[in-house]
DNA sequence: CTGAAAATAGGTATTTCTACGTATTGTTAG
DNA sequence: CTAACAATACGTAGAAATACCTATTTTCAG
């Protein structure tokens, strides 16, 4: 770790995880500057010190991380981004490499992984650690079954809830066209041959949609 | 707070929450005597030392928060048991009551809190959050539509993926008993007049269906 | 360009879910 | 006790999901 006293704001909305980031930074050498329950507590402190790093959780309250820093890369500073979250969700994963987030960890991860992942951050490289590819990889049921992108489609639709007749409508196509379709899914999916049975599924799945 | 170093153990799979926990306990001026990231080794510490305290995450590898409470009442042993939890839910709850559970804190609760937990457990008394039970109120969305008992069981069978055909053979019903059951489900539940709304609607809402 | 895969659309039939009735039998609180 | 509620059961009907077909048009890689 570079001996230089780096400036750093952090952000989580669970008191405990807040206390146990500051000491492990402070532990580090870094100068925690800001310490936040809230990501617009947060924003406001980025903006104004505009630090080389900000630690944020992924959900809080106001706003989450992502947000934050979407609005740091709009406001075009130079503060490089590390998410904490407890979800290893693609969707998340997805959006955080459109923003200018730096580096995307677990909070399960070990403390070690956080100090190569501030190290990494800091000397200006991205740090995406490699569990979190295991888990997507691991996680995403989807990939086994090789569902073309219209199948992904309907199938999301499916998941929030909307009817055949529904998902026609909202994508312009016909009903026929759309059941074919969960007819295919059904079939890559293996599901049981059962009423409702992908519905069931896509409400259980949802998650793993994105 | 007692100025006595009182001993406790700690346990939470989240380790800048651990770490968090420890650095604030000590601040406390409690002597944490161990530090653990599963319920197993915990539950190991708790019985070799016996100390009168112990703070465990809900959800962890191996035991769960629960399941190491359960244990120590068991073994009879007189450690006190905190359960630190992300969620408020009522099923979790239920059980902490039925075990020898102390207390009950979410971890997003200020860490004022959390040291009058301490204070109240160490001094022989309960401690459930009442932000706890406000919530229970709140999201316990079955407790304002008074479903009957038998409608409450027919709705976790279709919660369970189980269709009227199955549920009607399960529970040595007619299946338009069972019918007539979801239609006044339905109505109590104020759903949308929509094919498969209420299996939708019990999907979604299956974990507050305890 | 050509062939494979995907997306589109339709037909027919079955099963399931739901609505909206009625009606009988227990149970239980006032 | 009795009136209200819950649980039971049945009928009819329509909407929706699924299965199992065929068939055309697009798209895209080799």
């Amino acid at each position: 770790m570079d001996k230089q006293r780096h400036q750093v704001i952090i952000a989580d909305d669970h008191p405990i995880l807040l206390k146990g980031l500051h000491e492990f930074l402070a532990d580090l050498g870094l100068e925690v500057i800001g310490a936040f329950h809230n990501g617009k507590d947060a924003l406001d402190a980025i903006v104004d010190s505009q630090p080389p790093l900000a630690i944020l959780d992924l959900e809080m309250p106001e706003m989450t991380g992502l947000e934050v820093a979407a609005d740091c890369k709009k406001l075009g500073l130079k503060t490089r981004v590390i998410l904490l979250t407890l979800h290893k969700e693609l969707k998340f994963y997805q959006q955080a490499k459109e923003l200018n987030i730096s580096g995307y960890i677990l909070k399960e991860f070990a403390l070690n992984d956080l100090r190569k992942a501030i190290d990494t951050v800091l000397s200006g490289q991205e740090f995406f650690s490699e569990k979190l590819f295991e888990g997507l990889k691991k996680e995403d049921c989807l990939s086994d079954h090789s569902l073309t992108p219209s199948e992904l489609k309907i199938l999301r639709l499916i998941a929030d809830g909307h009817s055949t007749k529904e998902i026609a409508e909202q994508l312009f196509i016909s009903e026929r066209t759309v059941d074919k379709h969960r007819s295919n899914i059904i079939s890559k999916l293996n599901l049981e041959k059962k009423h409702n049975s992908l519905l069931i599924w896509a409400q259980n799945n949802k998650e793993n949609l994105y």
